[in-house]
DNA sequence: AATGAATGAGAGTTCATTCAT
DNA sequence: TATGAATGAACTCTCATTCAT
């Protein structure tokens, strides 16, 4: 049976070896996918970024929209990994929502392919996250930590009452998400780059704060 | 001279009755270029959604770029001419700062053009924008308009010093236009649709309520 | 009636002031189609060139077809009329025989227009030439005056006999022709400037002397 | 890597077997091109007349002018390769340059692709042959060979002295290049065809005679 | 597991030409 | 006599995909 006729899911960690080509095709995929959308990545430039012949991507992954799923399903399954391995309950409420803010911005500085697919996808429907039942059913533990810290924030009066956790979780990833998402249209238009350490670093204060005085009583 | 070969500005109002084919052309270019980017939209899309002779795009905006530029320089001239048309000196400044976040959030309600082309325009490196004379030049007044709130706020203790004018845009921003951007995987994700009209009203007021309280003392 | 329908002659002279456009249409073409052959020329660099509107050459010429049998016949007319103006019955026959050869050449020194559109149109099979009353009823005096200057000549016994006078044309015309018409590759070739003037005049002197030559009992 | 990157070299006699297609696309594109030069020429007829699909000459040559480039490389190196092959030492002076007369004549009888593709160049700039490395770099022994002879004939007192073999060889190469290139005006023109056998045979003594006649002290 | 050759569909663009005034 | 708007046909070229090994 050719692996493209296989459950598209990530390889498994022990044939990671096996599958180094698979991988770098995956890789290229993500950066070309990220930088272009589907419609406008083209299957050349990722077989060449990923130096291997063209129809070894057809081989592994079937087709381009094939791979496109697959690279999305990957990006996320990282995510949530990560997300996953945030442990909040140990901490005070005001640290751990602070860490999770912190994480939120973060991870988008150094995941900006995560970012580029999300765009794509949405600008486009977002159809491929619908149609991906792997998407959907791996939750975000987020929602469930950021419940948890309200909770017992408002519990010891840190924070006001009547916040919804998923309105939280979209204005604080917004505010970071945004940054890094059109840091070069604000660059340009701003006359003022967006984009050098101290300006990320300053922004990253600055979400911190402002989020956390939001939700002060 | 060929009108593709002049300055590639907004047509005239005067001239607006002239030029219906070419107006149709870029209201059409809008939506196709906001909804598949540079790449991913078709010229012969286009030319059918406004019920012209393919070739005349050529005829008026000379290429597809072309095209896709002037309508990158529409959609920004159109949001400068609304912003322009804000007068918060005469509100007290919390009335102030609450019209300015209403209105960054009701115009992203109300253009997706505009997300979607901003979205394709960074996932593709700002490349149009930055090329484009007439939208670095044409300054957005939002930022002015901050910094003064911000002042009057200060100057009656209902906001803390320290906040700079361009990340609260950003981050205020940021709220608004992630939630319109990304509803669609977040929908998905959440098992939630953000897409209703109660969410949209119900995750404005969170906006403003969350950020009126980020700027308290 | 528009003036397309009426038979492609040259313009009389004395519309010639009326004419301006018409002329310089003309001209314009004669360059573009010299240099870039029927299938090569662009419709719209002719009027461009000529400073005119594109329509007005389908206007006066009816098509692109059209323009370019009449300026096709127009480079014809020119060269029968100067050839006619050659009076070589007064002079001695070397005289009269040197005098043929150094117009041939001179004329296609002076007039690379003809050259090139000769050439394209014998690539691609003379089929406007012989489709034209025009060029083929106005006969070359050329052979003619070939003719009896070699049979003075030969009266005299200064040139052999058995030369037929329509190879020693083609012969002739060749030298010189060939010179011209692939001046650019022979000099690449050669890495020798067969284009500046003295290179010029000194295979001027070449082929007059090698023809006169040739010519000798 | 993709046989359109790699340096536009003629095909290896070993590979022959192997380019049965990139050669049809060449021969056909040889015709055509003469026939309409590159501006005339269609990559529709060239894929139809070479017997494959028209997306295998990019797969092959890249572009249109690429393959253009490479099939003037191909005539170029055929006639070099010709020339090289005479040995005009072993002959007399007069019989070695009968023959060379005879050679520039025969060899343009049989390939009017030379002819064509030669026209077209020149026609439009010689561009192509200038920036062809390979075809500026393959020198002519020609005029090595035109310059030997003429020395061991004088030396003999056959030739006269002082005649430029570079112009020699333009001079007799132009009488008969002429002659093929523009047999169709010609033809016309004096009403005489120019293309039967008899006449070709006819003209051909012509030159020898009227060339060896031309050298004469 | 891997590759070079080949293809069909369709993309952007060019261009001669016509329409309407 | 002159022009801007508009069009249909055709062109070069791209690209995802398949074939054959």
């Amino acid at each position: 049976m050719p692996p493209s006729r296989r459950a598209a899911t990530v390889p498994d960690e022990a044939n990671a070896e096996q599958n180094a080509a698979r991988n770098a095709i995956l890789a290229a995929a993500r950066t070309e996918f990220s930088a272009k959308g589907l419609a406008g990545a083209r299957v050349n430039e990722i077989a060449a970024r990923a130096g291997v012949n063209k129809q070894l991507i057809y081989y592994y992954f079937g087709s381009k929209e094939d791979l496109y799923r697959t690279a999305l399903e990957v990006v996320y399954t990282e995510i949530r990994s990560l997300e996953r391995s945030l442990h909040l309950g140990d901490m005070a409420p005001a640290e751990a929502m602070q860490a999770l803010i912190g994480f939120s911005f973060d991870y988008l500085e150094r995941h900006p392919d995560f970012i580029g697919m999300l765009n794509h996808e949405n600008a486009q429907g977002a159809s491929h996250v619908r149609a991906s039942g792997a998407i959907r059913d791996t939750n975000s533990p987020l929602i469930e930590l950021i419940a948890k810290t309200l909770k017992r924030g408002i519990a010891q009066k840190l924070f006001r009452r009547g916040i919804d956790p998923v309105e939280l979780y979209v204005s604080i990833a917004g505010m970071s998400y945004f940054f890094f998402s059109n840091r070069l249209t604000l660059s340009s238009i701003f006359s003022r780059d967006l984009g050098d350490a101290q300006a990320v670093a300053a922004y990253r204060e600055h979400v911190v704060s402002f989020a956390m005085a939001g939700l002060r009583p």
